[in-house]
DNA sequence: GTCGATACGTAC
DNA sequence: GACGTACGTATCGACG
């Protein structure tokens, strides 16, 4: 019987991009994709079909896109370097004689499909050359997939097997599992197995709707919860056959190759083998000379990439000293030096460095190890002798360098002796500031999203949970291709990223004038850390333990039975089944919740949730303060060394972690009593300096309210002004409870808060808060005017600023989900308070640092959002308190006064 | 053992 | 559904 085989071209070329390394020709053009493309194109064609077609994707929308504007939404745009192997591989597929196929307003699956369906029914056997497992539904008596990854074919019996139903139920497990990449919703936490199982119990999707109702636990509910989308994901799903063609697969032949044509292409992207195949040599291993399958393709590929494949790509292991003479020397003419440091730990103050890699050109970068240690290893080069020759290079300010989180580098390089300077760019740091919602900002997210690469993972070379290894027992090549890399690719990053932040003035001034300089600040705070008086949180442990058991067997006595207090769903059974109490809130799953405010509703008709809350009280202090803080004192130092991350919140903040020194307790007696553990040395005394009421003053200035701005001028006290103004009193007879109801106000306007959370912050009822907030907004008319606006502006364009230009896109702000887009609205509300708040007191650090440089009486340490924690000596604590508040009231020009409180004391509570 | 989801609670 | 931004602990069930 004759034969057609249907190539899925794009498939092909996504495949290959990914799979393969990023190889490039003599002159730099991106070849990977295009390499293993080829190759699998001669291994298909040595079957010599009777008619044949590469088909792909024409450009523009396609019905899909019409039925679901969100098809397709979440995909990256196709990376440069894919799209530039594009038109080369027409010009290969058209040499090699090749029908081509486009079709407007359909996909290649649907023409696939369409001809296909056409040939099988005038007796051709059909194989269809594919990766993607979509096509199952295409599977029939005459029609057979080839898997481009492992050449292996799928028939009827084949599909039934792999994914546990036959090829016509397809469609409806690919509607039930969705599909992220298209980004198909489908039954959240289904996938193959369980989609495949349901079909096998209820015949279809149609069938398991129908019985939605049976099916019990949380994807029973996910399931109920998708009943309304299904239907449209199957559509999507389902490949067309009807397409109306101009060909018939009878006019698929394959015309003589264009030898001529070819033996200029293979030679122009270096393709040594497939030239030998075309010059009729025979190839010396005897085997096919093409690879035939992309996992032989990328094998040979990463075996051989200095041979014909030709220049970058290349990464040089660096044992001998000419080599790093040789790199040295390179270093040193380069315009701009990407490094990257190997190490033993996450930590970078405990970390040993164990290898250096740098990268001056993209696809172009070496790695010298320096203390890798395990049976067998190769000699290395003597760490300190390497890392003194670099450290002129990475000290000269005058040098540029690049890094991706370089903090972490230059954390781990400090205690070698070697203090960096002219840290220019940061790739981490590029990404936030040109979108700080759209990824996350680690290196294997930044080449998925702007390079379209995937690069090798730490845990495929250091093994991950229990069986990781330290990356000194990485044996050399392993840790050359992965370290190599991460110079690569930050380099590559920074020129993806660069220009465009460079094209946008305000994007370019918040990361040179704020993120940048920044990096060494933050660096120097976790360097010095805070000192803790372990002894005291040793004590309050121990009274904490003691409350905590008295508060346990008590709870245990009124119970009646032992129980864990610190299982939420324990407590539910007992407080709502057992003791029938009344559930006042309900958690987001519907469950009753036993959250304070659920427990604080019951507490007057029932003795146990006082006692629960009491329990949960000193059990969070004891757990998360007290005896965790005393074990992260760093026994070399005696001092806890947080960790700033400056590109995890959305708004532009730090963020705080192990320990996070940015949640320490103050509101209640228990948990302020942890600040006295935070001191300072024999001598010196702790300096706390805050901004008063800066997000306000913030909303002052933006909103340009006379009102509110007047308030601030006066220097009064803002909430009493506030409750004067919504109670129509004067200011002095405003009581207590009114200008907490003002406090609540103004706080819940700049959260976006609506009459509804008002109510149920203040324990009143929803009209009386309405008219709060109505008369508030009478008297306010600039903030109402500026929050309209607000919304107004982020659902034009898609973001919101900040005063120094910092952007915070919001996804949601478009969505046709009410609660999505309400949400929306609310951050976008509170983002340019709230992130113009982060870049006020970030310049403030900046310019503090500054004055601190080469001081020896005062150190920052810590940073809480709106207040710097320093250590001073005792007789400079006038000169720098002063200084500091200067610093920090001029750190931005608003039309409202920044004040600045201080505070100083033998430790952090006293100092408030 | 590890991982992710859930619930809860601390800060600004 | 209802107040923005974070991080840490504990429990619990799934997974291997």
């Amino acid at each position: 019987m004759p034969t057609l085989i249907l190539i899925d071209g794009s498939s092909y070329l996504y495949r290959a991009f990914h799979a393969l390394p990023p190889l490039s020709n003599a002159a730099g053009e991106p070849t990977g994709a295009l390499f293993g493309v080829v190759n699998m194109l001669r291994a298909t064609l040595k079957a010599q079909p009777d008619y044949a077609a590469f088909v792909t994707d024409a450009p523009g929308p396609t019905f899909r896109d019409e039925l679901y504007p969100q098809y397709k939404a979440n995909r990256p745009p196709m990376p440069d370097d894919l799209r530039a192997q594009i038109e080369p591989m027409h010009a290969i597929v058209e040499a090699l004689g090749l029908p081509i196929l486009r079709v407007p307003g359909v996909e290649a699956d649907d023409v696939i499909g369409t001809l296909a369906r056409q040939a099988a029914s005038q007796g051709i056997e059909v194989i269809v050359s594919t990766g993607d497992k979509d096509f199952a539904q295409l599977v029939g008596p005459h029609v057979r997939l080839v898997n481009t990854m492992t050449n292996t074919t799928l028939d009827e019996a084949g599909v039934a097997e792999k994914f546990g139903v036959p090829p016509a139920r397809i469609v409806d497990l690919l509607a039930l599992m969705g599909d992220s990449v298209d980004n198909i919703p489908g039954v959240e936490k289904c996938g193959p197995k369980t989609a495949a199982k349901w079909l096998e119990q209820y015949g279809s999707l149609d069938g398991v709707m129908e019985h939605a109702g049976e099916i019990g636990g949380k994807i029973g509910e996910n399931l109920r919860r998708a009943l309304d989308h299904l239907p449209l994901s199957r559509r999507l799903a389902t490949i067309k056959t009807d397409v109306a063609l101009e060909y018939a697969p009878t006019d698929l032949v394959l015309r003589p190759r264009d030898t001529g044509k070819l033996r200029a292409l293979y030679t122009r992207y270096g393709f040594a083998t497939a030239l030998k195949e075309l010059e009729g040599a025979t190839v010396a291993n005897g085997s096919d000379a093409g690879a035939a399958t992309l996992r032989e393709a990328a094998h040979a590929a990463e075996e051989a990439p200095h041979a014909a494949l030709g220049g970058p790509g290349n990464y040089e292991l660096v044992t001998t000293q000419a080599q790093l003479d040789a790199w040295l020397d390179k270093l040193r003419r380069a315009a701009l030096i990407s490094f990257d440091t190997e190490t033993t730990s996450l930590d970078p103050l405990r970390a040993e460095v164990v290898g250096v890699s740098f990268a001056v050109e993209a696809g172009h970068a070496a790695y010298v190890p320096l203390a890798h240690d395990y049976p067998g290893a190769p000699a290395q080069l003597d760490r300190a002798a390497v890392l003194a020759a670099l450290k002129p290079l990475l000290e000269d300010p005058a040098k540029p360098k690049l890094g991706q989180h370089a903090k972490y580098d230059i954390n781990a390089l400090e205690k070698y002796g070697i203090a960096v300077r002219g840290l220019a760019y940061d790739t981490m740091l590029e990404s936030y500031v040109w979108n700080a919602t759209a990824t996350r900002h680690d290196m294997d997210s930044l080449a998925k999203r702007y390079l379209g690469v995937d690069t090798i993972h730490y845990e495929d070379v250091a093994g991950r949970g229990a069986k990781q290894i330290p990356f000194s027992q990485v044996d050399l090549d392993s840790a050359c291709r992965y370290a190599a890399e991460d110079a690569d690719i930050t380099l590559r990053l920074h020129l993806a990223l660069w220009p465009k932040l460079e094209a946008t003035p305000t994007l370019r001034h918040v990361f040179e004038r704020i993120e940048m300089p920044l990096v060494p600040v933050l660096a120097r705070m976790e360097q010095r850390g805070v000192l803790v008086d372990a002894a005291e949180l040793k004590r309050q442990t121990q009274d904490l333990a003691r409350r905590q058991h008295q508060a346990q067997r008590r709870a245990y006595e009124v119970a009646g039975r032992e129980f864990s207090l610190d299982s939420p769903k324990q407590l539910q059974a007992i407080l709502f089944d057992e003791l029938g109490l009344p559930a006042a809130v309900k958690t987001p799953t519907g469950q009753p919740s036993t959250n304070e405010e659920a427990l604080e509703a019951i507490a007057d008709q029932h003795e146990l949730p006082r006692l629960i809350l009491e329990y949960r009280g000193l059990a969070k202090l004891r757990s998360t303060y007290t005896e965790k803080l005393a074990e992260m004192v760093n026994p070399r130092t005696g001092r806890v060394h947080t960790s700033y991350h400056q590109a995890v919140a959305a708004t532009g903040r730090l963020s705080s972690s192990d320990p996070n020194l940015q949640n320490i307790p103050i509101r209640t007696e228990d948990g302020r009593r942890i600040r006295r553990a935070f001191i300072a040395p024999d001598g010196w005394k702790i300096l706390a300096a805050d901004y008063s009421q800066i997000e306000l003053r913030i909303m002052a200035h933006l909103s340009g309210d006379a009102g509110l701005l007047a308030a601030f001028h006066g220097n009064q006290d803002v909430h009493r002004a506030t409750a004067a103004e919504v109670f129509g009193l004067p200011q002095d007879q405003v009581d207590a409870n009114q200008r907490r109801a003002a406090k609540a106000i103004n706080f819940g306007l700049m959260y976006g808060m609506s009459a509804f959370g008002l109510a149920r912050q203040l324990g009143i009822g929803r009209a009386e808060a309405q008219d709060y907030i109505a008369r508030y907004f009478a008297r306010y008319p600039g903030v109402k005017a500026f929050m309209d606006a607000t919304r107004e502006r982020a659902a034009r364009d898609g973001y919101v600023e900040t005063v120094f230009g910092r952007r915070l896109y919001l996804e949601d702000i478009r969505a046709r989900n009410q609660a999505r887009r309400a949400g929306a609205e609310r951050a976008a509300i509170n983002a340019p308070m709230q992130g113009t708040a982060a870049d006020i007191i970030k310049r403030a650090m900046i310019a503090v640092d500054a004055f601190l440089a080469g001081r020896d009486d005062a150190h920052m340490l810590l940073q809480v959002h709106d207040e710097l924690v320093f250590e001073v000596r005792a007789d400079a604590v006038q000169t720098i308190a002063e200084a500091v508040r200067a610093r920090m009231a001029g750190a931005a020009e608003l039309d409202v006064p920044l004040v600045v409180d201080i505070g100083v004391g033998a430790n952090w509570d006293e100092a408030h």
